[in-house]
DNA sequence: GTCTATTACTTACTAAAAGATACTGAGAGT
DNA sequence: ACTCTCAGTATCTTTTAGTAAGTAATAGAC
C-alpha cells in the first residue's frame, strides 16, 4: 500500500511485480520505444521514414515496437493499397499523451551527456577469467 | 542535423546510433532503472531495501544496474563497513534531475493503464493461410 | 514476358542480455 | 563451533536483441 515512493495513482503500482503496469513499463521503458514515438510526435511516418530516423534499428526490432505499441493503442496502422506498399504510423491520443514524458527523458539525455562522462570506462567486475 | 525532431540540445543527438547518448539512453530507458532511480528519490536506501521495493529484481540484476547508475555518476554507493555489511546507495544531483522524467513516465503508466488494456490479445498477423 | 526496382516486412540463426537460484564472505551473537 | 544477516557473486537456463537474407506485390523498363 504505501509501497510506492510516487504516491499512489488510480489503483496500480509499477513497483508491485505482478501488476500489469509493469509490462507496460517495461513497453516504454525502452530505447526504440523512446525513440520511436519520439519521432511520430511530428506526425505520421511510414515504416522506411522511421527507420530512417532510428539510425541502427533493424526492420525486425522496428516492426516488433510498432507492432507493440499499436496493441496498446499507442499507435496506429494504415496501410494504403498502393503499388509499392505505404503503410502509415500515426500516434494515437494515448500515444501523444506518453510522448511528453518521453521526450523529457531524450531531452535529458543530449543535455546531460557531458555531465555523465566516464560512463564507458569499464571497470572489470570479476568474472573474465577463472 | 535537421533529423532530430525534438530540436537541437547541445551537440548531441540519440538518433544518431553513433552518438554516446545512445547508450546512455538505453541504460535510462530500461524498467529497472526507472524504478531504482524512483525508489532512491525518497532517500538513501540499502542495496535489501531497494531489492525489495523492486518487487520482481533478482539481486544479480539489481547489482549490476546500481554499478552501471554509479559509473554515470547518477547514483553514490557507500559502504559502512559495519557488522553485517551495509552499503547505502542515494542519488547525486544528476541522478535527481533525472528522477523527474522518469517519475513522469512511471506516474503515466500507473495513472494510464486501464486505457490499454487489450494489449496482450495476441492478434495474428497476415500469414496464417494462403 | 522477363528483369529490375521499391516498400514493408518475415524467417532463420546467432550473440547477448535477462532471469532464477544457489552460494560466498565477514564478522557478531549464542 | 554453529548460525544469522547483508550484500552481493557464480553458475546455469531462458528470453530477447541483433544480423543477414529472403518474401510478396506490383509497376515500369526492355
Amino acid at each position: 500500500m504505501e509501497a510506492c515512493p510516487t504516491g499512489k495513482h488510480d489503483h496500480h503500482n509499477v513497483y508491485e511485480a505482478g501488476c500489469p503496469c509493469r509490462s507496460l513499463l517495461e513497453l516504454l521503458a525502452n530505447k526504440w520505444t523512446a525513440l520511436a514515438i519520439g519521432g511520430l510526435e511530428a506526425g505520421p511516418m511510414r515504416f522506411g521514414a522511421i527507420k530512417k530516423l532510428l539510425s541502427g534499428v533493424s526492420p525486425k526490432m522496428l516492426a516488433q515496437t510498432l507492432h507493440r505499441l499499436e496493441d496498446s493503442d499507442l499507435v496506429t496502422r494504415t496501410v494504403y493499397a498502393s503499388v509499392p506498399a505505404h503503410v502509415e504510423y500515426e500516434l494515437t491520443d494515448l500515444g501523444r499523451s506518453v510522448a511528453e514524458p518521453l521526450r523529457s527523458l531524450r531531452v535529458w539525455v543530449e543535455r546531460h551527456l557531458d555531465e555523465v562522462v566516464g560512463h564507458d570506462r569499464e571497470r572489470d567486475l570479476s568474472l573474465l577469467e577463472s
